[in-house]
Order: C-alpha cells, then structure tokens, then sequence
DNA sequence: TGCGATATAAACAGGT
DNA sequence: CACCTGTTTATATCGC
C-alpha cells in the first residue's frame, strides 16, 4: 500500500504535454478532471527508488511512517509549486519547474534533507529515533541545502499573531483575517488546510498543531527549498527571456544582469513570504499580471466561494485590477484555458466583446459567441448551465454591444465608444505611480515599473499593434480596459499616425492627453512595450492592427 | 457605508 | 410546445 500511496504521489509529475491539465487537476483540490493526464510514466524518479528503499531498509513500520513523511514533503512541495504558479511568481512551465524541483526534491535528497534537518545520518536513525525526529539537535544543518539567511533559526511562528510584517494577502484574506497561514477560514500551513473560525482559534491551532516540532520544522525547510528551486528556476526563466528580448531586439539601453530580471527578481524575493498578492492599494507590478497568473489566481484565491462547481465563480475582475489584457493573455494561455477547467479572469464583457473583435468582420451571432466561448474556455464547456444566460444579459445590458440586423440576422458587434466609457477611468494604483510611468516615459531612464513592464512586455510580443512608438505615451494614459485590441484603438487614435485608420474615426480618443481621469488601471504594461518595441519588426497582419474599426459604424 | 461594476438567477416576451 | 433569442429585474459580491 505503501508504495501505491509513493506512485500516486510521484504521479504528478507534468508529463502531460502542456501541463494543463493535470495542473488544474490539481488546483481542482482532487476535482480529478477528466483532463488530468494519467501520465505517470515518466518515472524519472522515484516509485522505484522508494520502492528499492523500502526493499533494502525492510521497511519497518516506522520506516513507512518516515517515508510517508518525505512523500507527503514531496506532495506539499509540489502543492506549493502549484500555488506559486497559481500566484503567478513563477512561469506556469510545469514540466521544467517540477522537473528542477524533482530534481532538487527527490526522495533522496528529501532524505538526505531530512537527515540534514533532523541530524538523523540514516533513515535507519530515524527508524530508530521514531516519526517524531529530533529537529531540536539539528544543530549542524542547513550545510548545503539551504541558504544561510534561511537557516533553522528563522522563527518557526515569527508571526504569532499574525500581525506585524506579514504581507496581505488578498482581499479575501483580509476579510478573514491577516495572518499569511490563515485564509478562507482555513489553515494555510502546508498540507493542513484546517477550518478555524476566527483568528484567535487560528493561532491556537498554529500552536497546537503547527508547534515547533519535528514536523513543522522539516516542512519549514522543505518550503525552503522549494523557495530556493523556484527562484533558480525564475532565474533561468529570466535568462531566457532576457535572451529572447534581446534577440527581439527589445532590449532596453541598460541591460539588466540577468541575475536581476526585470522585476522578476524581486518578484522572486516575494516567494519567500509566499505572498499571494501585493498590497492593496499599491500598484501591482505588472509583472504579476503576467498572463499565467491569472487563471492561476482563481483557480485557487477564489476557489473559496461556495459554488455547486468545481470552479467557483469569480468575482472579482482580475483582468481589470490586474490590467490583464485580454489579447495577451488569451494568446499565451489559449490552451491552458481550451484544456483546464479555470474561469478565465475576465469579465464577460470583455470575453464578449474579444470574439466579437476576434471575428473577421467584427460580428458575431449570438450562437457565434456562444461557439466562441466553449471553443476557448473549457470552463464554458463544462459549465453549461449559466454562463449563456450571462452572455446574453450582457449582450443586453451594456450599451457596448449593439445588436444588429444582418443577412445572417441579429449580429453583435461592440461599439468601442461605449466599451470605453462603460466604466468611470481611473487609475488602479497610486498617482505617484501614474507620474512616475510618464516621467519614466523618457526614452533613457528605465524605472522599475518600466521593467515590469518590459517582463510582461514578453508575453505582449505578439502584438504587434505596438509598434507606434510615438503614441505610447498616450498610450499609457489612455487605455483600454482590458484587451489590447482597445491599445491598439488608443494608439491609433493619436492622430499623429494612423497609417489606417481616418482620425476621425478615433476622434472620440484624441483628447486623452489632457484628461489625466481618463487613466485607467494603467499599469498596461503594452503602452511601455511600444517604447521599446518601437524598433522591433513586427508582422502586420494580427487582427489586432486591423482592430480599429469600431463596428458601430456598420450600423 | 454607499456606489458602481459584475455575476448569477429568473421571469418574461417574441420568434422559429 | 420546445427552444432560442433578447430584455428586464432582482439579488449578491466585490472593490473602491
């Protein structure tokens, strides 16, 4: 049984092509969709070495207990793994993410991890020294495996109350209370997930359950590690998109160690304190609205909200607070959302009004949309029995869609005037952050924002309606809502170039300059792109240059 | 706390 | 009659 238990475990290595699938099988909480792979043939690692262990250490009882322990490591690991990716702090490349942390974090090195931790030389030791290893003789640890500043010292229950310099989690969390391990009414320790009511009966059980014992302290250091891998393997990503930013020709003028990538790295230092989302109020680095992030983000911040589904609905707008454009997003997740059963972070509106701006002549029947929706969202395909009836309210209800007569009969299309103003424009984010990604618009100095920006700006390539340089700036503080197809309206609506379009088809967009309210969730890290992508070939012909039509005008 | 945006649910009407 | 399409209303949640 035990080794069943030990494959099952290892079962989740990412063998499946995109890792998708058995990603949201995962964030499912054992929703066990059909689409996780059964793919637990790569084998690389460990079913049979622990099955070898086990054969050659007899496998007493103990034993087990012990080797239950470094599987259920090796589970939490990968759990956390997820919810970093789910948190958007680490690219959603599962096979290469889990295949480091494999490697970091197989089974012997676990043991050898858990030697470390528990001074123990053998499992045989642990064996002997029972389940409850003596961590409190761990003295010599933390030689090679961990990094100093995390050693063993470090405070197991640094956060008693839950106060102080815990960072905020999301909304959520701070409804529920502050502690980074509590949320949702639940115990966020690894692997616990306990219910407690309030906060009070959170720290008793933080003190009761989560002690500074043996266990709690090798998940500790486990949970360091896989801060460790992660961020090599953030570091590696960063390279990598460093190299291909440079041979885009998109790097900036200062180029950037790749040991600090962009804003990566800091991002990075955040996995430390598994911060799930910065601080509200603040303007969020647009990093973190990198397109991975956010069907990660509900999968999982929201997975909380009581719904008969395995995916909860989601509220909150992430494509709006995070300022995820649709179009990038969309292009680098098209098929994590076609495969995984993640709501995508959009609103409705937004997905409406993409297929509609996503059809050749920019209309599309109801049906259409409706095609459009289970063609792209495997949600929508498995999730039937409302969202049709939410498209249609939102066809109805935002003068942004208008309805109209066609040889086919009744088309939709978007009329961008009113997609625009359907919401009052301002600023997520602190002024001073507005002023400083203007300011920072100067061609030479690249700030930190920029940097950001530029992080994202590598999952933007594929839009190629950034190549105005000219009109980023406007750009910047007159954005869409959340496609860049909208970016790209703004953009041509500087009436300095707009090699296709009538000015007077943008008029409506000209005067952002001077109205400094129509900034809107600016972060847009596209605006920023344009800057440095100015000199960046790019092919014409996305649909997105050709997006300037509003199709009211069909009317 | 109020408000706006959004999601969800439902009722209803008209057309096919 | 069933279904689709479209409108409208009500309610709840969330973020500001």
């Amino acid at each position: 049984m035990m080794v069943e238990s030990a494959s099952e475990t290892i079962r989740t290595t990412p063998s499946n092509q995109n890792g998708v699938s058995s990603l949201t099988s995962q964030s499912d909480g054992g929703g066990g969709r059909e689409g996780g792979s059964n793919g637990d043939t790569n084998g690389e690692i460990s079913p049979v070495e622990l099955l070898h262990l086990q054969q050659q250490q007899q496998l007493g009882s103990k034993q087990l207990a012990f080797q239950q322990q470094l599987i259920q490591m090796q589970q939490l690991q990968q759990q956390h793994i997820l919810n970093l990716q789910r948190q958007g702090l680490v690219p959603m490349q599962p096979t290469a993410t889990m295949q480091s942390l494999q490697q970091a974090m197989c089974p012997s090195d676990l043991q050898q991890l858990w030697k470390e931790v528990s001074g123990v030389p053998s499992s045989e030791e642990a064996l002997k020294q029972g389940e409850g290893l003596d961590l409190s003789t761990n003295s010599s640890n933390s030689t090679s495996a961990f990094p100093k500043a995390a050693s063993a010292h470090m405070p197991l229950h640094s956060l008693p109350n839950g106060q102080g310099h815990t960072p905020k989690r999301d909304s959520h969390e701070e409804h529920s209370g502050s502690h980074p391990l509590y949320g949702h009414g639940e115990c966020k320790w690894p692997g616990c997930e306990a219910l407690c009511e309030d906060m009070g009966q959170f720290i008793k059980h933080l003190n009761n359950e989560h002690a500074l014992d043996d266990r709690s302290t090798a998940q500790c250091r486990v949970q360091m590690q896989v801060v460790q891998q992660l961020e090599i393997q953030l570091a590696k990503e960063s390279e990598r998109l460093q190299a291909m930013m440079t041979h885009l020709h998109m790097r900036p003028s200062e180029p950037k160690p790749f040991n600090q990538p962009l804003n990566l790295a800091s991002s990075a230092s955040l996995l430390k304190r598994e911060s799930e989302a910065y601080p509200e109020g603040l303007p969020h680095p647009p990093t973190s609205a990198a397109a991975p992030i956010t069907p990660i983000l509900h999968s999982h911040s929201h997975s909380h909200s009581h719904h008969p589904h395995g995916v909860g609905p989601i509220r909150r707008r992430n494509s709006d607070k995070f300022c995820t454009p649709i179009a990038s997003e969309l292009a680098q997740n098209c098929e994590f959302y076609k495969n995984a059963d993640v709501r995508p972070p959009f609103t409705y509106a937004s997905l409406i009004r993409h297929a509609i701006l996503e059809a050749p002549d920019r209309q599309l029947t109801l049906n259409e949309i409706y095609n459009w929706f289970t063609r792209m969202f495997a949600y929508f395909r498995r999730n039937t029995a409302t969202w049709k009836n939410a498209v249609r309210h939102n066809l109805s209800l935002h003068k942004c869609f208008v309805r109209v007569e066609n040889v086919k009969g009744a088309v939709w299309t978007v009329d961008e005037v009113e997609y625009q103003k359907r919401r009052p424009p301002k600023m997520t984010g602190s002024p001073t952050l507005v002023k400083n990604m203007i300011s920072g618009l100067g061609f030479g100095s690249l700030n930190a924002s920029y940097q950001a920006a530029l992080a994202e700006s590598s999952l933007s390539l594929l839009n190629p309606s950034l190549v105005n340089p000219s009109a980023a700036s406007l750009n910047m503080l007159h954005v869409g809502h959340d496609d860049v197809s909208s970016t790209v309206e703004q953009v041509n609506s500087n009436s300095s170039c707009s090699p296709t379009l009538s000015p007077q088809q943008y008029s409506h967009h000209v005067h952002v300059k001077e109205e400094p309210t129509e900034i809107e969730e600016d972060c847009r890290p596209i605006s920023l792109l344009a800057h440095v992508t100015h000199s960046l070939p790019m092919p014409s012909d996305d649909r997105d240059m050709e997006e300037d039509l509003p199709t009211e005008d069909l009317e």
